[in-house]
DNA sequence: TAGCGTGTTGAGCAGCCGCTCAATACGAAA
DNA sequence: TTTCGTATTGAGCGGCTGCTCAACACGCTA
């Protein structure tokens, strides 16, 4: 045995234990979400005493708001990536569309979900959410201005179409928390609905 | 002073005392959300021992599924009243869009987003949310498929383009809650997306 | 007027929560 | 080897939660 079997503890400098503290939350927050961060959830998963947890993160909302922005900016950037494999706008769009419907994705339903129940009573958290949502925005506004400017997508305004869109998908991955089936059976559904929406000719985004 | 200045205790009987119960409730989540609903917050309301709350509602769970279901299945009527006004079906579908986007339905938001979220852990309360959602969903197919009737709209499958107008409303709705703007900007835009989703003709769900 | 049924009480339990704070133990510097 | 800074501990506080249960009090009936 080793020296000691009670406790291999150890000590961390500030950085590392606070970046360890995020991750442990972000974990939490992915496996059974916001509402499951507490400070003795974060203490149990690092083994560690729960003072720890408040010495580095004073406000627990303010915490809870920063796991947010990491789960959500992750998954932005994440899939920006993932529609960057592809060259035009329509073979992006419709990448977009398989990937958001596409199953797989319930733990950041539910973090966006639970941020939007949440965010009435967590103040940073409600920036939190309005900035994550302007972010969302910006990357479909910029993917179909491409579209436009490609002559694929005909739409007079960019913005309002994004909200529409990002409005539908978050909308069906909310049903598909509750209900037996999944989202996947609207990816047909959706992309036709897409294309009307972006002006796109019949059959563009869909397989 | 009257007899007793302290309290003038009322005794109900079982059933109006159950009633008084659910609607105290009811009350309790239009101000702030479901899971505001807790024996205490009820008892106080009603002035009354908490004891007596868990004597006529032993479960919790049950309670707040059925809240939820009065709440939902209440506006549901109260939109169908509203919609019968009209006799097209594109004046009412116009109706349905401006109803639900025209603001003042933030309490009801609230209860939505947050049955999906406590859902996952209130089995009571995930069957009433997919209950309440079958019930929206054929409400809004009828209104399609009378246009399909009347040949001003043009859907190959109604129960589809159902879930994707209720699912852009709902996604538009909970941006509304953390947002500054609210979701009344969005008629005229939801009304022209609702009009290709529906191929209904240019202009016959605007203004 | 006495009795009984039942609507009602309210203290109490166990379990969570965020947060505090004095005490501790470890590691690097002197 | 001693000192000192700091990462860490963990019991504890007040407050909230759902829920229990023995006792109580009011009103109808006999």
């Amino acid at each position: 045995m080793s020296p000691q079997t009670t406790r291999p503890r150890v000590r961390l400098s500030a950085e590392e234990r606070g970046l360890a503290i995020v991750d442990a939350a972000c974990a939490i927050a992915r496996e059974h979400g916001l509402s499951a961060i507490t400070l003795r959830a974060i203490a149990g998963r690092l083994d560690v005493a729960s003072g720890l947890i408040t010495h580095y993160e004073p406000s627990m909302d303010g915490l809870i708001a920063r796991v947010f922005r990491q789960i959500v900016s992750a998954e932005l950037l994440e899939l920006q990536e993932e529609v960057a494999r592809f060259r035009s706008a329509s073979e992006r769009m419709r990448a977009l569309i398989v990937t958001l419907l596409g199953g797989g994705r319930e733990s950041v339903t539910v973090v966006w979900i639970e941020a939007y129940a949440l965010g009435r009573r967590n103040v940073a958290l409600r920036k939190a959410v309005q900035a994550e949502s302007r972010a969302w925005s910006r990357f479909v506004v910029e993917l179909i201005q491409a579209g436009v400017a490609e002559g694929v997508f005909h739409v007079a305004d960019p913005a309002a179409t994004a909200w529409q869109l990002i409005g539908m998908i978050d909308g069906l991955n909310a049903q598909a928390l509750v209900r037996e089936s999944d989202a996947l059976a609207y990816v047909a559904q959706m992309a036709r609905a897409s294309e009307t929406l972006l002006g796109a000719t019949s059959g563009s985004l869909a397989g």
